[in-house]
DNA sequence: GATATCAACTTAAACGTTTAAGGCCGTGCA
DNA sequence: TGCACGGCCTTAAACGTTTAAGTTGATATC
């Protein structure tokens, strides 16, 4: 690899003439710089990014941690985000560093790769109430933006998709296709995100006058067997009380659900009408196919890295804390109006 | 940042030392070893990675394109395998660097983080016969290694999932089931997947001693749509000559074809056999579950991770060309004997 | 007692950039 | 003629490591 030295020597002049009219950063003659130029051309040479970084004291890269463990089911959604995430850090001269930890040591190894050197910044995503990692770098003042949001006194930039207008949306759906008794199969309570969504619901219910019945809420972690279990629960009722539509925090407690209507002889979007969120890559070829949220994943990422490159340059963000509405998807499972 | 002049100051003693020290490549008296530690430790001192990698003259990354378009419909498999990926080079020493090309520019994009040092070797995927990447690294002999085989004649490293034996099974288990007319959707003929889980199949007929019917071959580019209708001239055939099993290259082509099968008032599993192949995340929560492949994601990223390791040390390969074979899960969709 | 040997440490160069500071030369002006 | 100024270029330091080569002083060897 030929060196700035190299191409110094060919072109006759000092490695600082050659520096100033790569960088344009320094008036040149334009004899010279045609001789440098037509120097670095012949040797091939590109300046190392190292002993760049080195002298910069940066590093360009962006630290991302793995969701989850390796084995769980897969979150298609980040999946995607952090693929749209390195293609946008590209636009912006840097790339993007995937690291692993687990629950117990996220701090030992966040703080290990900024000591190091190793990233400029991170971007956190499944960020929860009282975030220790958001804590963290809040703390040390270290670049950061997140995907989502934590305590509501925090003010730190982040992007979030507007869970609760969401499945708000998707319940108005049910409630115009003619449903009076919807139910909610959520998460536990206590993550920012499911707590959204259920608010979502609720406010749907109360906007449409419609009486909220607690008995129609199920709540479970975050898997298929989940969504099963809450549906055959919830469709054993009577007939009278039994809810005719349900809201589904998530795709894959959907899932369960409309194996759980097929499973009891009865049609999802005949019998009873069910919606998802997330909107994830296979739900579109189910049968029956499934209504759901679509995060609009690739603004997400794009509005991220534009505020993470402004904290980068010390630039004051125009927006600190954006919120995206989720696109309703409608498909089979919800049904015809009744 | 402390850096080693301040250590060194602090322990009294010059900056070699201190390094010998914490690299234990240089015998160092107890008590001078001592005083570093201790001055270490009291500046919490992180030895800059990017000096040393300027040193060195490596960066410690390993690149991984992203694999095709994001907003198409992603491949689980290898969303799964890249965190697979980072999580073993990392016990390494390796981080992942991730980035993005087009089918155009590829070669210009994987030059440029060579050159300018960006990376120090990469892992190849969704490799193909003629593969210009992998022509290009050979040529240049820089550092790779790839999931998945290209031209026989190519001797490079690589770990793939045996796909013919695969295939090969899972028609087998179709002819333990008691099928007789068994088809296949695939992928259009010249991909180095498809044609070798097309072997697999061809290969099981006949040591099944069935015949081979070009007429209950299908083929078509990887989408849900290509087998829905691939399912639907199959099943349109007359009894009698229709096949009562179906092998598809993939699980999202299975899905297609169970859908036709919905569509035509049938049932997979009890009606027509289905199988698949790659056991994405939802299959198992379809209805009926879906038998497919397991592909041991995490074996592959481990080996490769292993080989690159190997192949940067310049030490001698043990296994360099490794075949695995994937994992028949079954479940419902291939029904139960005739 | 001179010399060789050795352990333990230091010096200083090197990795490949960027950039502040300084030098040189020609021009314009008094 | 002398001086200030500006354009263009060079010098050299700096970024934070590693490590080959050199220095020192003590001990062993004859």
């Amino acid at each position: 690899m030929a060196t700035i030295k190299d191409v110094a020597k060919v072109a006759g002049v000092s490695t600082a003439t050659v520096s100033y009219v790569l960088n344009n950063s320094f008036p040149v003659s334009e004899t010279t710089r045609q001789r440098v130029l037509e120097a670095a051309r012949k040797l091939g040479y590109r300046p190392s990014i190292i002993a760049r970084n080195l002298r910069a004291n940066e590093s360009r890269l962006i630290g991302y941690a793995w969701h989850g463990t390796v084995d769980s089911e897969t979150n298609p959604v980040l999946d995607q985000f952090i693929h749209h995430l390195a293609s946008n850090a590209e636009q912006h001269g840097y790339h993007i560093l995937t690291f692993t930890h687990t629950p117990e040591n996220a701090l030992k190894v966040y703080t290990d790769l900024i000591e190091t050197g190793h990233v400029d910044a991170f971007v956190i995503a499944e960020t929860n109430v009282n975030d220790v990692r958001i804590d963290f770098l809040r703390d040390i003042d270290f670049p950061f933006v997140a995907f989502g949001r934590a305590n509501p006194g925090w003010n730190f930039p982040y992007v979030d998709v507007d869970g609760k207008k969401g499945v708000y949306e998707a319940t108005k759906h049910l409630v115009t296709l003619g449903h009076q008794r919807i139910a909610f199969i959520g998460w536990p309570e206590g993550s920012m995100a499911g707590d959204n969504r259920y608010a979502g619901y609720c406010t749907a219910l109360q906007d449409a006058g419609l009486s909220f019945n607690p008995d129609l809420v199920k709540r479970g972690e975050h898997r298929t067997a989940t969504g099963n279990r809450a549906a055959h629960a919830l469709l054993g009722m009577p007939t009278g009380v039994r809810p005719t539509a349900i809201a589904a925090v998530s795709d894959l407690m959907a899932i369960g659900a409309m194996s759980a209507i097929e499973q009891l002889g009865m049609r999802a979007g005949r019998d009873v009408a069910v919606v998802g969120f997330d909107n994830v890559p296979l739900t579109e070829h189910l049968q029956p196919p499934l209504t759901s949220l679509r995060q609009p994943i690739d603004q997400v990422a794009r509005k991220l890295i534009e505020m993470l490159i402004a904290v980068l340059k010390n630039e004051p963000l125009a927006e600190r804390q954006v919120l995206i509405a989720p696109e309703l998807i409608v498909r089979a499972s919800s049904g015809a109006p009744r």
